[in-house]
DNA sequence: ACCCAAATTGACAACGGTTCTCACTTTATT
DNA sequence: AATAAAGTGAGAACCGTTGTCAATTTGGGT
């Protein structure tokens, strides 16, 4: 455990929202901390694939990562205006994806999915 | 419409799969139609908006097209081996959207739901 | 068929997020 | 302190995609 990985863990501990590599390093920058964005980019991936992390990709093709509480499956509501984050946890979509793949023969099926819309602040704000 | 246009969607009519732009234009090359890349990708994105063909982006980041035989909402249950896909409509996912949506105060809320397995065709070739 | 404005095309440069390279520094172990 | 292994930084490279702009093609009016 290094510097720069520590620091990356403790900014990642505060920040509620998804964030991209490119925000994080500028943060992590913007109070002080001497790191590149190269390592950056490699703390990151080594998190998300030791599920310390989850990865979330948008409209456009940059990654956004976040330190979520729950460690078990879930899903996220993501405010497309805010960014604000809800974790869901519920087992509907999990039988649904596991009974299609079943009606269709197909077997160690995995499923993406994500909900984005606008939160009850954002609303208020118009 | 032009000739290239025209050499696309044709192509399009008759791959079931999902296939990338550069995919598609290699097809057309192979086949012996004069176009360009650029084109490719500008005639892509020009049916995506029109509703015309079905985009999605896999684990990597390059996205893939596909002319959906059902023009209502659908989702894709797609083999991560060889391609072969099948669209799924069912309210279930829907509803639950929808639900989870109002359960946290969230409006205007769009869902990305996708299943990637493995099919019974390439289960039967292990 | 001809004219012409508008739309489309092709070759290539540019872009943005990400990954690679490799010399150097830091860490952990003895 | 000595040493091997792991991590880091700066910048180049990568790759799918989008922009640029001159040249070509298209379609509607005549
Ligand atoms: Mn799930
Ligand atoms: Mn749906
Ligand atoms: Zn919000
Ligand atoms: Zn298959």
């Amino acid at each position: 455990m290094t510097r720069q990985r520590s620091a990356l863990t403790a900014l990642l501990e505060q920040t509620p929202d998804f964030r991209s590599a490119q925000q994080l390093h500028e943060m992590l920058r913007g109070q002080g901390e001497a790191i590149s964005l190269a390592t950056v980019y490699r703390a990151l991936q080594a998190m998300a694939e030791e599920g310390e992390v989850d990865v979330l990709r948008g409209s456009d093709s940059e990654l956004r990562y976040r330190r979520c509480r729950r460690g078990e499956h879930h899903h996220h509501l993501v405010c497309r205006s805010c960014g604000h984050t809800v974790e869901v946890t519920e087992t509907v979509v999990e039988r649904w994806a596991a009974r299609t793949a079943r009606e269709h023969g197909f077997a160690a099926v995995s499923h993406a999915v994500e909900l984005s819309g606008l939160c009850a602040s954002c609303l208020d704000k118009t």
